[in-house]
RNA sequence: GGGCGAUUAGCUCAGUCUGGUUAGAGCGUCUCGCUUACACCGAGAAGGCCGCAGGUUCGAGUCCUGCAUCGCCCACCA
């Protein structure tokens, strides 16, 4: 031990476990020895996990504890098998989440970023990011989390930022992004497009309002419509958008509109003539089965609109204000051009009805506003053909999901795929690799210029050419202005172009930025030097598990599969863990917005980072959501205690001494009594189950496991019998000194992947009183596998006679409220299990308070006042003297007989099954055969006993 | 409209992939106990038509079908 570490000769250890004591002291430990560093043999595969980068908006929750505690759980495992790790850390700039965060913040202050303007804004939020990230890492540091912090990275680093030109400017080459104008999702509050994914549907009260549009046939002589005085009736959950109308579709299936066909309507107020045609897409079933078409604001009514060739009518206003289109509207926001529509409408007699409908609507997911449905010019991904080999790995078993069930959720998004809109209007973030030369396409470059003096007033729109036609320079453009040259000839470029190909000097970059999730979609390889061929892409690519959760397989999963085959030529990684989301006790979804979010840092200064480590991946398996309570964290807190405490007694009794830890097992069980190889049986056991579970991922259960041990086995039993050997002559064998410590040692491998700090602490100072315990530091000591071939079957079976008959024992002792301090005599009856008793002796004595245990033989034990426990192969009997009832005794006995011949009753039916007997396994038959056997003589003991009673 | 998950003790959850003793844990409850590791503890106990109905099977909490309730995801019924 160095003095860096925990090894200050230590007073005495404490009598409960305080994290607080140990866990910072622990982590500097660790992080000062370059443990988290890549190490390992290096003839073994790596290990390599990328860790998704938390959002710079603010500090980790719940959901970021259950990513730490998992991934952690992965690497501390694989670096202790002896692979060479890596766990790379990182911080996600989080564009509209972190922009958002950030104007709020200016907005208290009374500004909006244009106040600011785009150079400082950004300053503003560097600030943030400056703020936050070492709050962030700080946070991963007090989880425990050993990544490896001298490799973090930003995704606005220079790394990240020139894997996002690369990337684009790849697919621009090879025509998989493209400049469109569609219908895109338009955040009327962020101002910015969204991808289809960041819209969340929610349901809402609104009202189908039912609207008559007037049959026109033909025009007077002024021009003016000729109204037949019939009307077709649509029905519409937005009245608002009918000024963007540009047809009225019915299906073509429905016999009640057949002759309405071709006809013509009027939208009354703006009277514009629509025609009326047929679409498949029309459901006869709804409202009156006829549709007002509005290809301008809604996605199924511009794709009827693509199919007739309609014209596209934008109504609205980017902040969701209506239009010159809106005619008598015009600059009414949306909800209250609605209702002047429908009053308007009502007074005018076209508006039949209104229903309350329950509607789906859309709502941005950064902020709840309900988003519109806009047409716009955007980038775009085209993402059919990245899909198809992103489909393939998966298909094919190369991408592994965990669990499985994720698999078909992906296939089936993948395979419906559609183009991703990747511009945003926002100021943070990657900004989009694409230049405009205002030499050659000053006319095609429109400015919007602000006048920093009067922030107030409108800007002036124009186009370049104009502006610096006027005096305008090319600085103040910069500057002041934004610019859309959706005419003009993108030039792409990876690094930032000083001249256009033709010799023009005057460049313009085009305003927007990129989606977050497109940097995301390249973290695997970004954050390993792509596109350089750096040794670590080398090295670590692909790496090995993508840990996160299920709520972004499409967001970012499924992207980073698809970016990953495509840029680096191969998949991100073979394994998908997905975890399930963390909830507070009411089941509701962490949030701070909601008020329902705990902080983890909360818990952890409470009750330990092992604490709730242990509890979050206790709480729930791969993939399904859990809730937290305090009270589950207890337990983890209390497990920590107890090893605490079971670690402070082993070193106690070892005393001043030193304890040689046994090297083969094997041999070293030979001719050791009963527990010592029914322990060290069971902790082999243990660490193969622990290993296989761990190779499945089932992480929590690998967990429990070790709890279980721990705590029933190695505490309940095995130390109580090592205290009764450390003390009490008649016992007296072999020291249990070795096996003690060469448990519990073990017992502190396995658990320190989940617990890391309480069990480095322990083994520290554990092994200060050892020698021969492999390892430098827990962290890296070998992890048990279980592989040493040890194995007891007889001694497994023999302890748990011992164990029953402790058991029965102090039952008899409960019912019959014998005082708990008292010895009582009392008498077992074992003619085969004799040695078994004999040596084990000494511990029931002890542990079930009996002096003097006698064993006898059948018949020899005494009938009158007893109470009587028929165990498999031994029968406890307990004289009671005055305590005896014979009635409750009687009763205690019948008791136990029915459920004997219950289960007597039960096997049997089961052997005199003919089918059973033909068809099952023989050892399933043969093992119901021995427990008929069993049982019968159990029942046999406990109805010879009763029959004594009289 | 399609899909997924959950439904097991009073509460929170394992167990279901790969069917086979008497279905487990923690918390809570009840009875005892400061026995020199631990009261963040120990001993004992009570508590379960494994959501419902069918089916497959010698055998079903576990596999299949249907249904119910709750939750989530996807989807162009305005």
């Amino acid at each position: 031990m160095t003095a860096d570490t925990t090894a200050e000769p230590r007073r005495e250890m404490a009598k409960a476990y305080d994290p607080r004591q140990t866990e910072a002291r622990v982590y500097d430990f660790w992080e000062n020895r370059g443990y988290f560093k890549p190490g390992g043999d290096p003839s073994k595969p790596p290990f390599s996990i990328i860790m998704p980068p938390p959002n710079v908006t603010g500090e980790l929750h719940l959901g970021h504890a259950l990513t730490d505690t998992v991934e952690d759980i992965l690497i501390r495992w694989r670096r202790m098998l002896g692979h060479p790790t890596l766990w790379l850390p990182g911080v996600d700039h989080a564009g509209i989440a972190t922009q958002n965060v950030v104007e709020k913040q200016l907005a208290k202050e009374g500004l909006t970023r244009h106040d600011l303007g785009r150079d400082e804004f950004e300053q503003r939020v560097w600030q943030w990011v400056r703020r936050y990230r070492p709050i962030i890492s700080n946070q991963h540091r007090r989880l425990g989390a050993s990544a490896d912090w001298s490799r973090e990275v930003f995704t606005l680093d220079d790394g990240p930022q020139r894997a996002v030109r690369t990337t684009f400017k790849k697919l621009y080459d090879d025509g998989l992004i493209y400049r469109g104008h569609r219908l895109i999702n338009w955040c009327p509050r962020c101002q910015t497009a969204l991808s289809d994914l960041e819209v969340e549907h929610v349901d809402r009260e609104g009202s189908l309002w039912y609207m008559r549009y007037p049959v026109v046939d033909g025009h007077n002589d002024d021009g003016t419509p000729k109204l037949t005085g019939d009307h077709i009736v649509v029905a519409t959950t937005r009245p608002e958008t009918y000024v963007g109308d540009t047809a009225v579709a019915v299906n073509p299936k429905d016999d009640r509109y057949k002759s309405w066909i071709g006809r013509t309507v009027m939208l009354p107020v703006i009277q514009r003539e629509v025609p009326v045609l047929a679409d498949d897409a029309v459901e006869m079933e709804f409202g009156t089965g006829a549709v007002k078409v509005t290809p301008g604001h809604d996605p199924t009514d511009f794709e009827i609109g693509q199919r007739h060739d309609l014209p596209i009518v934008n109504a609205m206003n980017l902040d969701a204000t209506m239009n010159a289109e809106a005619g008598p509207y015009a600059g009414q926001d949306r909800y209250e051009a609605r209702k002047n529509i429908v009053r308007d409408l009502d007074e005018l007699g076209y508006l039949e009805k209104t229903e309350p409908y329950a509607l789906n609507v859309g709502v941005c997911s950064r902020c709840g506003t309900v988003v519109e449905p806009l047409m716009s010019w955007q980038w775009f991904v085209k993402m059919e053909s990245l899909a198809r080999p992103a489909i393939d790995v998966v298909r094919e078993g190369r991408i592994k999901f965990v669990p499985e069930r994720f698999e078909r959720i992906y296939l089936n998004w993948m395979e419906n795929i559609r183009d991703w809109c990747i511009s945003r209007q926002l100021w943070w973030g990657h900004r989009i690799p694409v230049w405009y030369s205002a030499d050659e396409d000053g006319d095609r470059i429109v400015v919007t210029l602000r006048d920093p003096q009067r922030p107030d007033d409108p800007p002036r729109v124009a186009t370049y050419n104009e502006l610096r036609a006027d005096g305008v320079t090319h600085e103040e453009i910069l500057r002041n202005g934004t610019w859309s040259g959706v005419e003009a000839t993108p030039i792409v470029a990876v690094d930032t172009p000083e001249r256009s190909p033709t010799g023009g000097g005057h460049l313009l970059q085009e305003n927007d930025v990129l989606d977050t999730w497109f940097s995301s979609g390249l973290w695997p390889f970004s954050t390993l030097g792509w596109p350089e061929e750096t040794d670590d892409l080398k090295y670590w690519y692909p790496t090995s598990v993508m840990e996160t959760g299920y709520d972004i397989i499409f967001l970012w999963v499924a992207r980073m599969i698809m970016m990953g085959l495509y840029c680096a030529g191969d998949i991100p990684y073979s394994h998908v863990y997905l975890h399930g989301t963390v909830r507070n006790e009411q089941g509701q979804r962490m949030s701070k917005s909601l008020g329902t979010g705990i902080d983890p840092l909360e818990i952890v200064e409470k009750y330990g980072a092992d604490a709730l480590r242990y509890t979050l991946i206790t709480s729930s398996g791969p993939g399904n959501d859990l809730k937290l309570s305090e009270q589950r964290v207890e337990q983890g807190r209390n497990f920590a205690n107890k090893l605490w405490n079971a670690t402070r007694f082993v070193i106690s009794l070892i005393g001043g001494e030193r304890v040689e830890m046994p090297r083969d097992i094997t041999a070293f069980a030979q001719g050791r009594p009963l527990e010592d190889r029914w322990i060290l049986s069971r902790v082999e056991s243990l660490a193969r189950s622990v290993d296989a579970q761990m190779q499945k991922f089932e992480l929590g259960e690998a967990a429990r496991q070790a709890y279980e041990f721990v705590w029933s086995e190695f505490a309940d039993w095995y130390i109580e019998i090592a205290k009764v050997r450390a003390r009490d002559e008649k016992a007296a064998g072999p020291s249990p000194l070795p096996v003690l410590a060469y448990v519990l040692e073990r017992s502190l491998r396995l658990l320190h992947p989940v617990m890391p700090f309480v069990t480095e602490e322990l083994w520290q100072s554990l092994v200060q009183h050892v020698d021969g315990a492999e390892g430098e530091a827990l962290i890296v000591a070998p992890y048990p596998r279980g592989d040493s071939g040890y194995e007891d079957a007889a001694a497994e079976r023999e302890m748990a006679t011992l164990i029953d008959v402790v058991r029965a024992i102090r039952n008899i002792r409960a019912e019959k409220r014998v005082e708990p301090a008292k010895f009582i005599e009392a008498y077992v009856v074992a003619d085969g299990a004799r040695p078994v008793i004999e040596a084990g002796a000494p511990y029931i004595e002890t542990l079930a308070r009996v002096r003097p245990l006698r064993i006898v033989g059948d018949g020899e034990a005494p009938k009158e006042q007893v109470a009587t426990a028929v165990l498999e192969g031994v029968t406890a009997v307990v004289p009671l003297a005055g305590l005896f009832d014979v009635e409750a005794e009687r009763a205690r006995l019948r008791k136990q007989i029915a459920e004997a011949e219950a289960e007597a009753g039960r096997i049997e039916a089961k052997l005199s099954n003919e089918g059973f007997r033909s068809k099952a396994p023989e050892k399933v038959v043969a093992a119901e055969q021995e427990r008929l056997a069993a049982v019968t003589a159990r029942l046999e003991g406990l109805r010879a006993s009763l029959a004594e009673l009289g």
